[in-house]
RNA sequence: GGUCGGGUGGCCGAGCGGUUAGGCAGAGCUCUGCAAAAGCUCCUACAGCGGUUCAAAUCCGCUCCCGACCUCCA
């Protein structure tokens, strides 16, 4: 269906290079989850959204994609500092639950929030916690390996040793003398042999709750090994794409590379892809700078920062307007901006739909058509697919006015492409309310419209309009078209 | 401090050697009883200073700002 091979933007490399899967039509896709201790952050949502996108392009030309997106629900460190700050445990005992209820609480509302914005469920979504044995078995493997050492009941990943033979910093693109003039001495390293060893396995202390029996005592996974145990166990020792924001290159990434190279002797992921941040009035939005807003709080528009609500497809369409590759800033004027961009392109999508074909096209609608693929091809490059959907908006209209042709062949080209990118590929929908299951209001909305009709026929013009301001107050807007007169409520 | 990435019209945001990106806002016109919607037209920018080139927002150098990572975060 593609027009032209799809180009990725490979972290590794630098540079965009073509997509080859290694076993087409076959690709294996991982991307690093949430940590499920808290609400789920808007930073999230857009790698999710960008993510959502990739997945579902590679869908829609056709390839046969398994998309493994974890949950990270076992407590990790605070950095890799023995601190032991169990995530978990900690906003328990602030919460008074279990541990698992508050996996349970966050990871509810993770999926509830990611549904409202119209994202496909990953084909598998497992669990740290799920996974605990396999993540000893790698450990047991690295420690075997010589790579790692156990320091009173902690498994530390020796990262020098690790470097003798291998580019650590291949993914950060930093030579390991840079890396360990960046590190600064921390107390209670004293278990570390080398100023950048990250922890595998780490010994609980008597406050962690969350603590699984392993061959170095009572304790808990360290973070970056399982998503090199669980993206192993589904996809294999080589796959196709993985992904995740960007924040997670230097680290978490770079660790996750070095435990999976040691166990499966080989390069773990063939294209690396990477979410810029958002940000808020240019600052990164994170949990720690406190500038954020929760996606339920942008819904409802229930924040100091925020003058209204928008609705989750107008965030979502924000967020398609710019390239994942590039950050996003937030502001009201920009969301607003969205908001009537999307009301007009999905004002199209349903002029498109009654549209009639007749004689010749007055424009090149398979060029158009193309240029949508072309643009996804480029390394997922939506803001540029919109940009030509608009182009296609502009046609629609005109030939819906009149004022343009279209053939049936292109007709039926065009109703396809606009429904498969729109729908399919950057996954958005409808929001109004669906007017006509309610036959109360349409009864009502039908006999009001007669009587301005019969208003305006007797030239009326004052109780004409006093019928629409009135309906104007209840958040329902009249339009009189040449078809006739049209109504429709705000959302 | 080190390593990266940026600075584009009123706002958001593509492009990254030669073409009107696109959206929103604003102005005018067409349509309309008036509106709304839609269409057409206008608003033509690339932080600054040098350099390379027939040609630079795009390449190179310097300067000034901003951000990210190096410490949990997607």
């Amino acid at each position: 269906m593609a027009t032209q091979p799809i180009e990725i933007y490979n972290t590794l490399i630098r540079k965009k290079e073509k997509f080859t899967p290694l076993n087409s039509p076959f690709v294996g896709m991982y991307v690093c989850g949430p940590t499920v201790y808290d609400d789920v952050h808007l930073g999230n949502c857009r790698t999710f959204i960008s993510f959502d996108l990739i997945y579902r392009y590679l869908l829609f030309v056709g390839y046969k994609v398994r998309y493994v997106r974890n949950i990270t629900d076992a407590g990790h460190l605070e950095g890799d500092r023995d601190e032991g700050g169990d995530k978990f445990a900690k906003k328990a005992k602030l919460e008074q639950v279990e541990p698992m209820e508050i996996v349970q609480k966050y990871t509810v509302g993770f999926r509830e929030v990611l549904r409202m914005f119209n994202t496909l469920s990953p084909s598998i979504e497992p669990t740290a916690t799920g996974h605990i044995s396999e993540q000893i078995e790698m450990t047991k493997q690295i420690i075997e390996a010589g790579l790692a050492y156990e320091s009173n009941g902690t498994v530390y990943f020796n990262v020098e040793k690790y470097s003798q033979k291998n580019n650590y910093g291949i993914l950060s693109n930093r030579k390991l003398e840079e890396l360990l003039e960046g590190t600064r001495e921390l107390e209670g390293q004293d278990e570390k042999k080398g100023r950048l060893d990250f922890a595998l396995w780490i010994k609980a202390k008597p406050e962690h709750i969350m603590r699984w029996p392993s061959p170095w005592g009572w304790g808990f996974p360290g973070w970056h090994i399982e998503c090199s145990a669980m993206s192993t166990k589904y996809l294999g020792a080589t796959f196709d794409i993985h992904g995740g924001g960007m924040d997670l290159i230097a680290t978490h990434h770079t660790n996750e590379i070095a435990q999976s190279q040691v166990c499966n002797h080989c390069e773990p992921v063939k294209y690396w892809m990477h979410t810029n941040m958002l940000t808020v009035n240019g600052i990164r939005m994170s949990k720690s700078a406190g500038n954020g807003f929760l996606p339920l709080e942008l819904f409802s528009g229930n924040h100091k920062l925020l003058d209204k609500g928008y609705s989750p497809m107008a965030v979502k369409f924000f967020m398609l307007q710019t390239h994942y590759r590039s950050t996003l800033d937030f502001s009201n004027e920009a969301l607003q901006a969205s908001e009537k961009g999307f009301e007009r392109l999905m004002n199209a999508v349903s002029t498109l739909e009654k549209l009639k074909s007749s004689g010749k096209s007055s424009s090149d609608i398979k060029s158009l058509c193309a240029k949508c693929y072309d643009a996804m091809n480029d390394d997922f490059n939506s803001p540029i697919l919109l940009a030509h959907l608009f182009d296609g908006v502009k046609t629609i209209n005109s030939i819906n006015d009149g004022k343009a042709t279209i053939s049936k062949e292109d007709l039926s080209l065009l109703q396809k492409t606009f429904h498969g990118f729109i729908f399919d590929v950057l996954g958005l929908k409808e929001e109004k309310p669906a007017t006509n299951n309610d036959d109360l209001l349409n009864n009502l909305m039908a006999m009001i419209i007669e009587m301005r009709n019969e208003a305006k026929e007797k030239k009326d013009f004052p109780a004409s309009d006093k019928l629409r301001n009135g309906l104007a107050k209840s958040k329902i807007t009249i339009k009189d078209t040449k078809e006739g007169t049209t109504w429709e409520k705000e959302k």
